[in-house]
DNA sequence: GATGAATGAGCCTTCATTCAT
DNA sequence: CATGAATGAAGGCTCATTCAT
């Protein structure tokens, strides 16, 4: 009676599920946030009974995690698939800096919760898992890694790439909170050029520049 | 009976109750978040029977932005003075950052909330008042219109200061969410060099515009 | 220092906020009815502080008792005086129903709790007074003895009076609701004639008793 | 898994928890009044969860407005079927009489507060349905077309059928108050005699009696 | 006496979580 | 496994009452 298919099938309708759930909530908290998405909407949106996401989740907080999670690790993935990539460093740079707003673009609903209520949660990872947290500290490894890189090759000056690495993703969600705010119709990638500018002149080895010539001409 | 005496007793009563209420929400939601801080929370640690707050707010909400209001109305008032002061735009820019820094440091305790929770507000603030939002404008207005003095100056190089702005912004809170993340025992206002460098190289006109004079010869 | 003017005064000043204070109520109550009536408003309508009340009136019910009493009091005053007085039986009914009718008229307003929750408040009278419930008594008591006069002088056949008499009243709230719930403009004692009418004939004794004697005969 | 039967069981399962509810509620606003009456106490009686009560009312007033309605559903559908029978207007309007006593026996408990707060609600329903208001309506309306009808055969005397309907139901009514203020054993349907005697002469054309004696026998 | 700021018990309502079916 | 009715703890808010001034 017990098959390996079995367990197979019920795995991949675990998937099925967990999957649909975390949709559900990902869209009823882009909505409302989340101190405000209830489990009831969600249980609707995913076309389940309120008790059977208690089969997946153990709580709603949990399932606020997974929610979190999904997002960030396909992020994180990119962003180290780039770093580990044999690219230049500033093209990696430029790379992430474009993942990072594709996905604040793609997922913008979600956005102003993730952004906005994403620290508050954080204290509350420590209930179960250390995931969010972890992914969050992978990330910026990745790109810290990255700048580090670009610091031998002589591309960046950076005393404190881990720092940087968060500065660099601070102004990108602040291209995300502009859009919100200012009800822009630009998408947020098309700050792609601005923000790839200002990191790389910013970081660039200030003596060239002071070499070739004042900035004020007078 | 009712001496201007009288009147002002009252006021200044007044002031200092919401001043401790203030102080006391700002407190909780610094520990529990927005969602999560309660009014009975809030009431105790003021010292005050939970009723009374409901004498000095209509709502929970109306103390939320109020409390919010409180932080954002010393730093707006900070910028303004320095944009409107007649420092050159580099220095202005020099010293806003230095504001935004030192008020993170300050209220660091309460950061957490106030970069994290704040955009959630916002549609919030449409029930009574627009304060929250207009404060918020009036900041990044005063940012982006030292911007646009120090791109007539030849300063930066800039065509949206207004997402520019909120770039900057978007900086020097990344270096709290740093420092609140990776547990950092320095103060953020620490990054103010790393952040002037970052912003004065990235913003400078590049080398071959500021050689070639004019940006868009004609 | 303490003549007998000075008790006076203060009697006097006494029985002046009494019946601001009572009047205060039941406008208030009139509009809000007597639960949603809030020591505030009243207070506010008063144009005095709320804490003056407690000078006044033990708790909010005695308010309101005091607010029934003062109604109360007078109709049956007026009930009373026509009982006493020489006019033959019927004439005394028509003149009760029309001090009932005029009341009705006069504290319109008001009418909507005073007949709705009206019973409602009489059990809290024990509490303190029965001077309510006294009233009452009294009340019906004066109609009860005009039908028994009426029953002996032959122009009224009753054989419960205490009964017919809230049956009388009944009628008149009956107009009064009428008027309320279908919004009529005319005033309550229009229906004057009717109820005259209806009562006269209906208590009148029937034909054919009036011939053959007893009712039933055989 | 979904048999009309389980459907069924649901409904039968819904009216059930509906059912017990009002009843819960109709006890305890009889013994409490309509603002006094808690939903903790109504859950108690009904002994559930108070969270309960929220599956199947909405709120507190619709609550209330339920349980006023499955009185007044009833005694509407009675006198409406009293109405469209083929009984002489007299017996009609004896057996109204009838119906709206026995309502008042059956409710007695109830009843202080069915008369009492009920004009209090009818601003309230506004809110969501105008049920309670449309049923008085109804029941009024029955009331008045057999009076109309009564008029035609000649049996009733009535220029305002409409009036009239609200006195003989404020006359029912006055003698559950008098049953209940003068704490009397006798059932209120012990009335009716009284009341139809009353209403058959009061309502009687006049010139019959006129004709065949006079009314005072001297 | 008069005031009105302060109190805090108590209310309605929500919603995460459970468990019998 | 799935369900969704039931639960009850907890929160925001009101308001009668008190008391220091």
């Amino acid at each position: 009676m017990k098959f390996p298919k079995n367990a197979t099938k019920k795995q991949v309708l675990g998937e099925f599920r967990t999957g649909g759930i975390v949709a559900a909530a990902k869209q009823v908290i882009a909505v409302k946030g989340f101190a405000a998405a209830t489990m009831d909407e969600i249980a609707e949106a995913a076309q389940i009974a309120k008790g059977t996401i208690y089969l997946y989740f153990k709580s709603k907080n949990s399932l606020f995690e997974a929610v979190i999670t999904s997002i960030m690790e396909r992020l994180v993935a990119q962003v180290q698939e780039i770093q580990q990539s044999s690219k230049p460093p500033k093209e990696k740079i430029r790379r992430i800096l474009k993942a990072m707003l594709e996905m604040l673009d793609a997922e913008q609903a979600f956005f102003r919760v993730y952004v906005s209520e994403f620290p508050c949660l954080l204290p509350r990872s420590a209930e179960g898992s250390t995931t969010v947290i972890d992914l969050d500290q992978d990330f910026v490894t990745a790109i810290a890694e990255v700048l580090a890189e670009g610091m031998q090759t002589g591309d960046f000056i950076t005393e404190e790439p881990r720092k940087v690495a968060y500065v660099l993703r601070g102004m990108t969600r602040a291209v995300a909170i502009h859009k919100m705010i200012e009800h822009s119709s630009e998408s947020v990638l098309a700050a792609l050029p601005l923000l790839s500018n200002l990191v790389f002149q910013g970081l660039a080895p200030p003596l060239k520049r002071a070499k070739s010539g004042t900035p004020r001409p007078r």
